[in-house]
DNA sequence: GGAGGCGTAGTACCCGGGTACTACGGTGGC
DNA sequence: GCCACCGTAGTACCCGGGTACTACGCCTCC
C-alpha cells in the first residue's frame, strides 16, 4: 500500500488526484495540504510514502517545501507537479531533492506509475523534461575527442534557464553587492533588482542571496580572490 | 594645509582632537561628527583631507562609515581611531579601505604625525598593531626552505581573530545554512547564533553574512563543491 | 582570587531582502 | 499581426538578519 500525500492550493485539482488515486486499491491519501507549510506539517504528522507536490502555491512554494521535507530525513519521496514552466523549476526542483517531476497534463496511468516508482526509491521526470535535461547535459558529456576547453563553467547546467541579464546580476550578488549598490551602479531601480533577483532565485531553486552566492562560487561564475 | 573632519561620539573627546588640531597651524577642523552616517555626510559635503574617525559609535560605526567614504572615490583619506581592542577591528578597518589605524592613548605628536602622513597619501599603523600584523603575515611570507603545507587557509589573516567557535559558525554560514537552522543543527539559542555571527561579522570587517560567505570561499574556509 | 576571554542567552528595535502581484514597451519568431 | 519573452518598474507586505545592549557561568592565567 503507497500512502499518499496531496498539495496542491487548487480544491478542483486536489479532488481530481484523490478521485484517481482512491480508484487504485493499493493507494491511500493520507491527506491534503493546501500551501507548502502544511504540506511540510502533515509530512511530518503522517509520513507518507509520497507527497504530490504542486510548485506554485500560496505562502511557502512547493520547491522549498521539499527542500525541508527532504532536509528532515524522512524516507518520504516528493514528486513534484506543474502545469507548465517546465525549464523554471524543473532544476529547482530536483536541486531541492525531489524524486520526481511530472506535468499536470500527464496521462493519469503516467502519474500512477510515477507515484509507484518514486515510492520504491526510483525517480521519475516527465518526457519532455527528460529530452531537455539530456540535451544540456549533453553538452558536458565527456567526448571522444579530447576537450581542452578549461570548465567553461559559466553554462552549468544550474545556470542555463538564466537569461544575460539574470546571469549579469548574479555574477554582482556573488560578489557581494546589496540590491542598492546593484540598483546604483547599474542604473536601475531597487525594484527592477528585486525583480531580476527574485527570478534568479526561483530558477536557481536557491532560497536567499547566499545560496545564489554560493551557486555564483560553485559554477565558476565568481572566482575566489 | 590640512583639513579634518573629527568623528567621535564623545563631546571630550572631539573637543581634546579639535584642541590639538587647532594648535597647529597647518591644520584646520572642518567640522564634527557624532556618529558614522554624519562623518559620511559631512564628508561628502565638506571635503576634508583626512577623517578621525572613531570605530565605536551609535547607529553606523567607524568601519561601515569608513567603507562608504572609500567607496565614493573621493581622495578623503580615513584615519581610524579606537581605544583598544585593536585585534577585533583592526582588519575590519583595513580592509574597509582605512588609510590608518591608530589607539587613541597614542602620544599627541604621533597623531599629529599620522594626520599629516595619510593626508599625503601614506599610510600609517598603531606600532602595537604593526607588530601583531608582521606576526600574523610572518607566517605567510615565503621562506628560504620550500613550503609544501598547501595554503592552509584555515589561518588566513582575515580569520586569525576568530575563535574556534566562530571559525565553525563561519563555515555553515558558508554552506548557506540560516541562523534558525545554525541554532537547530548546533543545538543553540537563536541569540546565541546571532551574537556570534555579530562577532564574526564585526571581527572580519564584512557588512553582512553575504560577504561572509565570500570570505569563506576566498580564505578556503569551505570548497566549492 | 581577581581579570579577562569565551560561549552561551536574552530583549528590543530597525531595515534590507524576498514574495506576490501587476504592468508596459521592445523585440523576435511564427 | 500576434504572441512570447525579456527587461524594466511599481506597490504592499512580512520576516529574517543585523545591531545594541546586558548578563552569566566556566576557564585559564597571573
Amino acid at each position: 500500500m503507497t500512502t499518499v500525500l496531496i498539495a496542491d492550493d487548487q480544491p478542483l485539482q486536489r479532488f481530481g488526484f484523490r478521485m484517481l488515486l482512491e480508484s487504485q486499491d493499493d493507494m491511500a491519501v493520507l491527506g491534503e495540504a493546501t500551501n507548502g507549510t502544511e504540506a511540510t506539517r502533515l509530512t511530518a504528522e503522517l509520513h507518507p510514502d509520497v507527497v504530490l507536490m504542486d510548485v506554485r502555491m500560496p505562502g511557502l512554494d512547493g520547491i522549498e517545501a521539499t527542500r525541508r521535507i527532504v532536509a528532515t530525513g524522512a524516507r518520504t519521496r516528493v514528486l513534484i507537479l506543474t502545469t507548465f514552466d517546465l525549464d523554471e523549476y524543473a532544476y529547482a526542483g530536483l536541486r531541492a531533492g525531489a524524486s520526481g517531476f511530472l506535468v499536470k497534463d500527464a496521462q493519469p496511468e503516467e502519474l500512477l506509475s510515477g507515484i509507484r516508482a518514486v515510492a520504491t526509491g526510483d525517480a521519475v521526470v516527465a518526457p519532455s523534461l527528460t529530452r531537455r535535461l539530456l540535451d544540456t547535459y549533453a553538452q558536458h558529456l565527456p567526448t571522444g575527442t579530447p576537450d581542452d576547453t578549461p570548465a567553461r563553467a559559466a553554462d552549468d547546467p544550474r545556470l542555463v534557464s538564466l537569461t544575460d541579464r539574470e546571469r549579469e546580476i548574479l555574477t554582482v550578488i556573488g560578489q557581494g553587492w546589496t540590491n542598492t549598490e546593484i540598483a546604483t551602479r547599474l542604473h536601475l531601480a531597487e525594484s527592477t533588482v528585486k525583480t531580476h533577483v527574485g527570478r534568479i532565485l526561483s530558477k536557481t531553486g536557491c532560497r536567499d542571496r547566499v545560496q545564489a552566492v554560493i551557486l555564483a562560487y560553485d559554477t565558476k561564475l565568481v572566482e575566489p580572490s
